[in-house]
DNA sequence: TTAAATGTATACCGATCTGTTTACCTTGTA
DNA sequence: TACAAGGTAAACAGATCGGTATACATTTAA
């Protein structure tokens, strides 16, 4: 058994095209090229390309959550230091060079249908990650919680997309001092 | 000559298509078909896809930022009204039927390349909002427009992301509530 | 050792893509 | 009336799309 299987290689490699350049933009073709993989394997693995998307969608989601609660968590010590630390962990993403914006936004940009199942996951995604930013609130005794995450959730979302369709490398900065406000307020 | 000339007619139904399906799933045959016009006009008009794409985007630019300052100036009486009435108008945007997100937003996900034509008309659009915003700011004597419209800016960006993928339709009066924060704050 | 599973490489399929060309028609105007 | 501009309809070109089939090689485990 290999360190790496192939099908962790296919969907390491169309997770990259595919973030890079868009879903639609992205051939199988190129996927199986870079992935150093037959045609035959990928469709061994997976049904279609939509079935790959999905799957790269899911692993999308766990690994960017596992990195942004692991981030998040280092960058503050108390719930109510993480309910900011979380904008750190954002504007240190924002900074790297791969990227290119967050790939659920662009996944619901290309499937636009709201009962497209990749749009669902991109729903979910965004659910999960505003119920992480609850629980914190709940945790540092925010007297409206759910208020709290949506606020902080809205911030996330502009500073990200400022980010990218404007290229603002500083916005998570601002979305931090507005986000400072909101959280003082439901912390007073 | 006719009321609607065959470049409009092309125009709008790409526009509609575009924004409502995305621009590599829409293909040119189906634009041709629902815009009852011949492909050779298409190209007649337009010498490629990408060119036409472009020309979609500037009309949606325009059109999309005349509403949007006509809204937001009937919803409000003063320029500090108008700093909030901008997400009123949003909010009414929102809750619209054909909303399918921002059309900048969902081109920037599909051309992903900052240096994209397609791309930079996205941050283009995004400018000019913000200068309006910044318009207003200073006319209501914001002690710093600059911020401030940096500000409201990100609260509308993530509003609208807010009510596209998660399909939060109320997130126009929830960034509306944010936004008065700041303006309270920046005109006191 | 041998057989099954899994891989590669590549040809191929039908559909669809952007874009061109050809032939014909309509319409406004000189 | 005649001509030029701009339109339609449809065939066509060449590339690429997602997906399948074939032939052969390699690995794995009984």
């Amino acid at each position: 058994m290999p360190a790496i299987s192939k099908r962790e290689q296919i969907v390491a490699t169309a997770l990259k095209l595919f973030y890079q350049d868009g879903f639609n933009a992205t051939g199988i073709d190129r996927i199986i090229k870079e992935a150093g993989v037959s045609k035959k394997t990928l469709y061994n693995h997976f049904k279609s390309k939509d079935e790959l998307i999905l799957a790269t969608l899911r692993q999308r989601d766990e690994v960017f959550r596992n990195t942004l609660m692991r981030e998040t968590e280092r960058l503050g010590n108390t719930a109510r230091e993480r309910l900011l630390s979380i904008f750190d962990a954002h504007g240190n993403w924002i900074q790297e060079k791969s990227f290119s914006g967050c790939m659920f936004i662009n996944a619901a940009a290309e499937f636009a249908a709201l009962d497209d199942p990749n749009h669902i996951i991109a729903a979910e995604h965004k659910r999960l990650v505003r119920d992480y930013i609850r629980g914190l609130a709940e945790e540092a005794g925010a007297n409206d919680a759910e208020t709290l995450s949506l606020q902080l959730n809205l911030l996330l979302e502009g500073c990200i997309v400022d980010a990218y369709v404007s290229g603002n490398k500083d916005s998570a900065q601002l979305a931090k001092s507005m986000a400072a406000v909101f959280v003082e307020q439901a912390l007073a």
